[in-house]
DNA sequence: GTATATAGTATCAAAAAGGATACCGTAGCA
DNA sequence: TGCTACGGTATCCTTTTTGATACTATATAC
């Protein structure tokens, strides 16, 4: 159920990036997972860092990563419900990747204005029109 | 053009980490940089590396890796034609971030047998049930 | 004369991802 | 008595992403 992209790994030679990428590709995962490097967090609570993210989505990718064995669900029998989410060993051997994508999108989109790059080349890409 | 999903963040207090992930989250985007950390290239060559990928695909990744400023294409007015992908600058930065990616999967994906940690808080699971 | 390699485009279709909305059952509060 | 919070499901729909296939132009080799 709700398994994405991640049986397949065709790309010879070897590509554990986009292993990595598939399992941490999702749009909400990365940030996700990144939330729960701070500690453990119940759904809401994970809920209200995401704005934007729906139930639904919410729950999806929470699955996904525990079915990917990163996080750990655990489910308080109370009422109302009370679940907690937290990084598995797995998970957290995830935290310098997360933190490597967060260091490089601080350092390079959120910063600078990117100069479009695409405009010395344009000459020699002309001359072949 | 083929704009993915750079242009939203939305998750309110910063997620460079989503960030990122949108430049080099898709199918084969993160392969493709790897790849080419290794040295320029031209189209056929990394088709060839990316066994499975369809040109469209390819033509798209690279074209939207370029607009990102993560890959610089050089077009050599010739017939037939002959076209060189390279990182740029900005591109290059990315390195650490896909070599934590890869050795993230290496150690954590292809070898292990990760066994699934949903056993354990399954005893409480139930118990709500 | 035909095939091949080059780096693509164009068009159509399928699959996957993401989103909107409504609903559930109970506890605690007013 | 009705409201809210909790952590979800279920259903439907739209958007995005990916894939299959056919097509282009020309130089070179056969």
């Amino acid at each position: 159920m709700a398994r994405t992209r991640h049986e397949r790994f065709d790309c010879s030679g070897g590509c554990p990036v986009e292993a990595t990428l598939a399992l941490i590709g999702g749009k909400w995962k990365g940030v996700i997972l990144w939330h729960l490097l701070h500690g453990t967090m119940r759904f809401n609570e994970i809920r209200r860092r995401l704005s934007g993210v729906t139930q639904r989505m919410l729950t999806n990718q929470l699955r996904e990563l525990e079915a990917d064995g990163l996080i750990i669900r655990t489910v308080y029998p109370q009422v109302p419900p009370k679940v907690e989410y937290c990084l598995s060993e797995h998970g957290r051997s995830l935290e310098p990747v997360i933190l490597a994508l967060k260091a490089w999108g601080e350092a390079n989109v959120l910063a600078p204005a990117l100069p479009p790059v695409s405009s010395i080349k344009e000459s020699m890409t002309s001359a072949a029109a």
